[in-house]
Formats: structure tokens, C-alpha cells, sequence
DNA sequence: AAAAAACCAGACGGTAGGTACAGCAAACGG
DNA sequence: CCGTTTGCTGTACCTACCGTCTGGTTTTTT
């Protein structure tokens, strides 16, 4: 696959993913698409097997972005602080700003898309989800059980679960700046998980 | 509209309902639900004027239901003590083991699932869907404004954002326990920001 | 039994995803 | 610098289904 390949094909990918975030995946056609992306049906068709590998690509695509995103900002907060709570917190201030700097409201998870539209999608991608989340999940706990040696834990509930909040509070985020078209909310609400942080390790 | 009528329409909607929390808005047609339901088109097309009418409703049933869920939860909470911080422990408690006790996993927000395709649907729907959202945000910033005239907090950021952060969490819960299939999530996010809640009015 | 409400059956125009294939231009390999 | 991939465009077509609507029929209600 030649460079020229590659971008019109990329530029798909980033075409359907930004369409699919507002109108949804059965709701955006390949008609649409292509309409939006300036090429035609024979071209799209060269590219992608069908409606249904666009998605799995699109997931595959969105997931490798998505860990390169919170990989920098991780090492970004380790390169600058030796302390994992402090590096934690850091991490999570970063990321409420990179948030806060994007224009407008933040386009959406495609992860959560999906989750919502989950019959029309078959178990390939139902699993590319799931591990999705799970490789969060993974990566937040890794940060926190390192916390956990060195502080005391304030609360009695275990750490995997503290790890998935912090999913769960940008998920909810996203869907409130979404619906309030307020780009505020999200990345105020990742502080608001960053002060629990520091409460439940004791940061008096 | 007799009882008759009422019955068919509920039926309608509950049907609807469900199937758009799996398969998405678009992803649903009519004679899908029409077949589910065990209808004929003209029968859909009697009670409903078309699918954005059936849109319109769903949501103004979903905000009813939810808003009696949480009221009801409330009034519950109200009724066994008197101390405001206590009535809203207690009444994240109740919510979390009503969440807990769901056959299965949450059936999901529609409030969620129409913000990810909000391209099809008018502005009404879409300002029905976020007046659902600061409801819930005004409902809980009466709890906690009540909480912190007696209580001071260990956090600086308002009070509304903490009334948000429920409504986030609840509905990446909801998302994490669809894409995991795991019906603990939820009730364990919730009990998450009861503990948040704990720590910021100093339950020591 | 009359009137109104509730529902059925089917047709219509439009569009969706997908296929097939002929042709052409640019990039690449030798 | 020339042949061959690569990367498309353009068109035509198919089948299925989608949302909508009309007209008739059954079921309730009064």
C-alpha cells in the first residue's frame, strides 16, 4: 500500500468516525460518507470490504489513538515528578486540560457509540469493545495499585473499581457535554475525580 | 382514548424502547418494532404520527419514569432520618441496590443513547433530552446545597459539578456495564460517589 | 345498534448497502 | 523512461427494506 493509499484511506476513517459520533453508525450511510470524504462508492469499496469492516477498523483505529493519547499524557506526568500519587494527579490535570483546549465539545467515544448500538455489530467488535474498556481499566489500575503501596487507602472498596471510575466519569462526561453542548463539564469532571483521588489518599 | 388504546401505546413504547437501547434509533425500524410488539404498521401509524413522534414520547415517558425512580428514592430515603448527608447516603445506597437487583445488565439511558445520534432528531427532542439532563442536576444540587449549609466541604470546585458528576457517573456506569455485560458496574460506580461524597463533607 | 376507537392489509416512492465492471491517472519498480 | 501496480472514478444495477399513507375492517364503548 503506497503513501497516497494510505491517506485517502485514513481520511475515511476520520470522516466516517466524526460522522458516526453525531449521527450514530446505522444512521450514517456510506452515501453520506463518501459524500462528506470527496470520493465515490467504487473508491470506498476498494478501501473496505463493506459497511461492517469500516467499523472494525474504525474501532481498531480509535483504540490505537486512544492509548497513544493517555500514554503521552502518562508519560508526560512521569517524566515530570517521582511520586505515583502525585504523578497520577498530574496525569489526570493534564488530560482535564487537553480536554478543556479542544474547540467546541468533544466529538464523542466511539466506544460508547457503539456500546449503544451493540445488535448491529458482530462479536469481533462487541470484543475489540469490551477490551477496549479493559485495557483502561488495566492501565488506571497499574497507576493506582503504585499509589497503594505507599498511601493508605481511605475507602474500603478495591482498586479496580476506583480504575473503572475514572472511565466511567469520562464516559459520563462526555455524554453531558454532549447533551448540554457545554464543553466545560468533561473536563471539570475529571477534576472532580482527581480531588476524590487525592481525598481517598489522604492529601490533607 | 379508552383503556384499550392506552394498553397498545404503553406497549408500544416499552417495546421501543428496548429495542433502541440495543440496536440505536436508526438501527430500529418501524417494522421491527411493529413485529416485536405483535402490531400492524397502520396500528403503529394510528397511535403514533411517525417515527420522530414515537422519538418525542419515548423520551417524555423515559423522563417521567426516571424522574418517579429517583423521586421515589428520595421520598425513601427522607423518610428514615432527618440529617440531610445521612438521607443522601442513603439514598445512593437504595439507587445502588435497585440498580444491583435488575435482571441482567442495565437496559441503558436514552437520554445516552440519543445524545450519540443527536443528528436525527429536531431540536425539540434534543432540548427535551438536555432539560431531562439539568433536572437530574438541579434535583441532586438540592440534596447537596441542603448538605453543605451544615457540613463544610473538602473540596473547592461547586456544587452543581458534584450534582453533575452523579448523573456522569450513572451513565458511564450504564456503558461500562453494557460493553463488560457485568451488572456490578453500575451499582459499584454509585457507590463509588457515595464515598467521593463521604470524604468531601468529612465523614471521618 | 350506532358511533367512535382501534387496528389490519397492502401499496408506494425512495433510499440503503452492496456488486460489477470498464476505464484512467499517478506512483513505483526496474 | 517505460511497464505495471496501485488507487481510484463513473456508471449501472439489484434486492431489500424503510417510512409513510390510504382505505377498509374489527372491536369497544355508549
Amino acid at each position: 500500500m503506497g503513501a497516497k493509499g494510505a491517506r485517502t484511506r485514513e481520511h475515511i476513517l476520520a470522516t466516517a468516525e466524526r460522522m458516526i459520533l453525531q449521527r450514530g453508525y446505522s444512521g450514517t450511510s456510506i452515501e453520506e460518507i463518501i459524500g462528506e470524504a470527496g470520493i465515490t462508492k467504487g473508491g470506498f469499496f476498494y478501501h473496505f470490504d463493506g459497511k461492517s469492516d469500516l467499523a472494525r477498523h474504525l474501532m481498531l483505529r480509535y483504540l490505537e489513538n486512544d492509548s497513544q493519547f493517555f500514554g503521552g499524557l502518562s508519560d508526560r506526568a512521569r517524566s515530570l515528578t517521582e511520586d505515583p500519587l502525585q504523578q497520577f494527579l498530574l496525569f489526570l490535570k493534564l488530560m482535564a486540560e487537553a480536554l478543556a483546549d479542544l474547540p467546541g465539545v468533544h466529538p464523542g467515544c466511539l466506544v460508547a457509540s457503539f456500546a449503544y448500538e451493540a445488535h448491529q455489530f458482530d462479536e469481533e467488535i462487541r470484543d475489540l469493545n469490551a477490551r477496549g474498556v479493559l485495557s483502561w481499566r488495566e492501565s488506571f489500575v497499574e497507576h493506582l495499585s503504585r499509589i497503594a503501596e505507599k498511601y493508605p487507602m481511605k475507602i474500603e472498596q478495591p482498586i479496580d473499581e476506583l480504575a473503572d471510575m475514572l472511565t466511567s466519569v469520562i464516559e459520563g462526561g462526555i455524554i453531558m457535554s454532549k447533551v448540554l453542548d457545554d464543553g466545560d463539564t468533561l473536563p471539570n469532571q475529571i477534576l472532580h475525580y482527581r480531588s476524590y483521588i487525592r481525598l481517598v489518599f489522604g492529601d490533607a
